[in-house]
DNA sequence: GCTTCGCATGGAA
DNA sequence: GTTCCATGCGAAG
């Protein structure tokens, strides 16, 4: 049984409409009326005067297919759109976030965002089977074009198809050579990318029975995309089946910046070429096993290839149209790593028509890339995708113009890592100090075409501040001018510096692992959290509302608060001529300096509105006392002297660091309120310095130290008895206070009490015996947990947070390995 | 003793 | 279970 389009095609004297529903016969002086869809061999349909009629109006489907699946909605106007058949293939898209889209609707969306609809789109419109939603439903629609193709959610499965198109048709087609390869079962390997997206493969390998159906069919045509289509099949309703090469052909939608050449763009659009060891030997990133080595066709890639820049490659380029950085699939990249650019800003960047701005990739610095050891660790695939291909650990140096044109050559190189590579950026210290970047901040890296320069811009971590969830980011029309700090440097070519607003985020802290949470705490601005044992004793002030009681230890006076503490503001102290010292504040709200008594402990987030000891400056209004000398002098004079003495400093603290962090993260982490709250005059525990005995100072850091003997007489395990004994006194005597009020569902998680049942769970609260002996037995351990608990009295209900928060002064990470006996859990609780 | 380099390790995705 | 990558750490300079 011959196909209507065998008909149609073998034999044009006798001709029946091509309509399957329709039995017409079509004159062979065939008007332009009559024409209708394109075939997938190229051909046109020809049919009828009614059916003509009907698909000139775009009622063909209603008219035939209206009992047939596939009808969908417009997910913009909601027009009714078949998208079962061939006819309707070009009257409506894919969207990457699913669902469809009319034609009419998609070239709004296209002029209004061209880039991000450009290939996605029409990869999606040639290669997604029938009734193939995509996988990600969850997306959102990419509605306007400051959402930016950057912040698409990734197609996986569009992605991965266009890279194995890419790989099997750059590899069928870019060489005349192929068809020896191109055998059944000549596939040299599959990889377990490709194994995962199976019917990706299936599509591609469709594709590769396309080629060699060309071949072995004796087509002459090298590259005709025309030799193709006529070897496939024409079934007008199976749009399931391979590829619609008339979708890109003929749809309005063009590829943007992608020049290509007419006669394959239907084929080749968006195919790579690729980078390629510069020894041959196959980088990952190589497209196929037999991928020629050098298809060096970017600007950016004459940087690092100059002499491989041939014509004969500039014309692989121009026929495979995208340059192997633009193509890479940026959606494999994890979302972190997706430069947040929008078009907007590149067509800004670009500004000479003739050059445009690919954003690569952004990377948010660790401790590591933003220390002295001066390596930026590249995540992999963005290096292999956009860098050149190294073959040597040694790598090659990288040419990086920054934010300010300044450029700087790095030295792109790679270590073997567990059967893998860890691409790192050397050298990059004095760019990063020139750039001021630090832990948390983020570096972009983009390139300006038709330069091919690499440039690095960046973003400072403040921008967390304001970011946005993505889930309710605004349509264009509601966005407004963005913050100053939301802009990010960028470098023209011309070395003048554009300014390159960064669409906010909050992928950052999404992506932050619990590796990492110590940098997003370094990068509140709030909790400078950098600081010396003795800025932080500084800093540390009671929690709101809690009154001390007064403990003596070792004829030393003590202040015991039961909540932890929190920290307060950070201020300068000086001294004018007459001697007289003076503390200056900065207010939150105005930044202007202001100046208090010296014994004054403030707020953390302390306003002008606050300055009661100066009523003319208890207004953000009022004048500053300073000039901007002073202060700089003032600021720089402390800090300066900060920084001399921080190595000893740090080396001082040590032993304590680890508890006074536990302490500093655990008012970030739960009582942030509590920063707001008013401080009273703080413990009179004097100033902790080199031969304090407290408890805290007294502590071993980080689990060194020697482990404590059960009859230990040191003054550590000396002064935790006595203070066990003493807390424990005062809440027996508390808790029996409270017995008659207090339900006995109040289970305690810090000490046992005759009064308190049933026995708590926690495994801090399971000591039997009596107390001096469990308290010996806790200090044989010195498994000091200081459990911050407002359980004390009123503290032990469940909605505290701080119920459950313990600091552990003696941190021990063996000890979470080591089962806690009845005798030796017990929790001491220091006030 | 300090810095740099290269690799190893282990947590996170 | 695998891969990535932040960071640790020892060797070498």
């Amino acid at each position: 049984m011959s196909s209507p389009s065998s008909a149609s095609i073998a034999a044009p004297a006798v001709k029946i409409c091509f309509n399957t529903h329709c039995k017409e016969s079509v004159s062979d002086h065939q008007p332009p009326r009559r024409r209708g869809w394109r075939l997938r061999s190229g051909e046109i349909a020809e049919l009828c005067d009614r059916c003509s009629s009907a698909f000139e109006q775009g009622t063909f489907c209603e008219t035939f297919h209206a009992d047939d699946s596939g009808w969908r909605n417009c997910e913009t106007c909601v027009k009714r759109l078949h998208c079962g058949c061939i006819v309707s293939a070009q009257t409506y898209v894919f969207l990457d976030a699913g669902g469809v889209e009319c034609i009419a609707c998609a070239r709004k969306s296209l002029t209004m965002a061209p880039n991000q609809i450009s290939s996605s789109l029409v990869l999606m419109q040639q290669h997604v089977p029938e009734g193939r939603d995509s996988p990600a439903k969850t997306w959102r629609s990419i509605a306007t074009p400051l959402c930016g193709q950057w912040r698409q959610a990734p197609h996986m499965w569009n992605m991965t198809m266009q890279s194995d198109l890419q790989q099997r048709l750059s590899y069928e087609f870019d060489r005349p050579s192929s068809i020896e390869k191109l055998a059944p079962g000549g596939r040299h390997s599959i990889s377990a990318h490709e194994k995962k997206f199976e019917p990706e493969r299936k599509i591609a390998t469709n594709l590769n029975n396309i080629s060699r159906d060309k071949y072995t069919h004796g087509n002459t045509g090298e590259n005709d995309p025309m030799s193709i289509r006529k070897s496939v099949s024409a079934d007008p309703c199976s749009t399931s089946s391979l590829v619609n090469f008339e979708a890109k052909q003929n749809s309005s939608i063009k590829l943007q910046q992608l020049p290509v050449s007419k006669e394959n763009s239907s084929l080749l659009i968006g195919l790579p070429a690729s980078f390629s060891s510069s020894n041959g030997v196959k980088d990952p990133m190589n497209l196929s096993p037999n991928q020629p080595p050098a298809q060096v066709t970017t600007p950016l890639s004459k940087q690092f290839y100059p002499q491989r820049m041939n014509e004969a490659e500039l014309q692989v380029q121009m026929r495979n149209g995208r340059t192997r950085v633009d193509t890479y699939p940026r959606t494999q990249l994890l979302p972190r790593y997706w430069p947040r650019i929008t078009n907007q800003e590149m067509k800004q960047i670009s500004g000479d028509p003739q050059s445009s701005i690919t954003p690569l990739f952004e990377k948010m610095l660790s401790a590591s890339d933003a220390g002295r050891i001066g390596r930026l660790v590249l995540p992999k695939k963005c290096a292999e995708a956009y860098f050149p291909a190294i073959s040597q650990p040694e790598g090659l140096p990288l040419k990086v113009q920054d934010a300010s044109g300044k450029d700087w050559v790095f030295q792109f190189r790679f270590w073997p890592n567990n059967n893998s590579r860890m691409y790192v950026l050397e050298g990059v210290t004095p760019c990063i100090q020139a750039m001021q970047l630090q832990a948390g901040d983020t570096v972009t890296f983009s390139r300006i075409d038709p330069e091919g320069k690499l440039v690095m811009g960046f973003r400072k971590a403040s921008n967390s501040s304001i970011e946005q969830d993505p889930e309710t980011h605004k349509s264009s029309s509601e966005i407004s001018p963005p913050p100053e700090d939301q802009i990010t440097s960028l470098v023209q070519k011309d070395g003048s510096t554009t300014k390159l607003l960064q669409v906010p985020s909050k992928r950052k802290a999404k992506t932050l692992g619990s590796k990492s949470y110590r940098l997003r705490i370094e990068n509140e601005e709030s909790m400078e959290l950098k600081l010396t044992w003795e800025e932080a004793q500084k800093l540390l002030r009671p929690a709101p509302n809690s009154s001390p009681s007064i403990v003596v230890i070792e004829g030393h006076e003590f202040e015991e608060y039961e909540e932890a503490p929190v920290l307060g503001k950070k201020t300068y102290l000086t001294s004018d001529q007459a001697g007289e010292s003076h503390q200056w504040v900065r207010c939150e709200e105005c930044l202007k300096w202001r100046k208090v008594p010296v014994d004054a402990l403030l707020l953390f987030r302390w306003t002008c509105l606050e300055n009661v000891w100066d009523p003319e400056r208890s207004s953000c209004s009022s004048a500053q006392e300073l000039s901007l000398e002073q202060i700089a002098d003032m600021v720089s004079c402390k800090s300066g002297v900060l920084k001399k003495g921080k190595a000893k400093a740090e080396r001082d603290s040590v032993e304590v660091s680890d508890g006074l962090d536990t302490l500093a993260n655990l008012a970030i982490l739960g009582y942030t309120k509590s920063l707001h709250k008013s401080s009273q005059p703080t413990t009179r525990h004097p100033r902790h310095k080199p031969g304090c005995t407290c408890i805290v100072c007294i502590q071993p850091p980080s689990g060194k130290g020697p482990k404590h003997k059960p009859h230990c007489t040191c003054n550590v395990c000396l002064t935790v008895k006595r203070r066990f004994r003493t807390l424990e006194l005062r809440r027996e005597k508390r808790q029996s206070e409270k017995a008659s009020e207090t339900p006995a569902k109040q289970k305690s998680p810090i000490l046992p009490s005759p009064l308190l049942s049933p026995q708590p769970a926690s495994m801090d609260v399971t000591p039997t015996g009596p107390i001096d002996e469990v308290a010996t037995q806790k200090v044989d351990t010195l498994n000091v947990d200081m459990v911050v608990d407002e359980a004390s009295d009123h503290r032990t209900t469940s909605a505290s947070p701080l119920k459950t928060r313990q600091i552990d002064l003696n941190i021990q990470p063996e000890r979470e390995e080591e089962p806690l006996t009845q005798h030796q859990s017990v929790t001491l609780v220091p006030y």
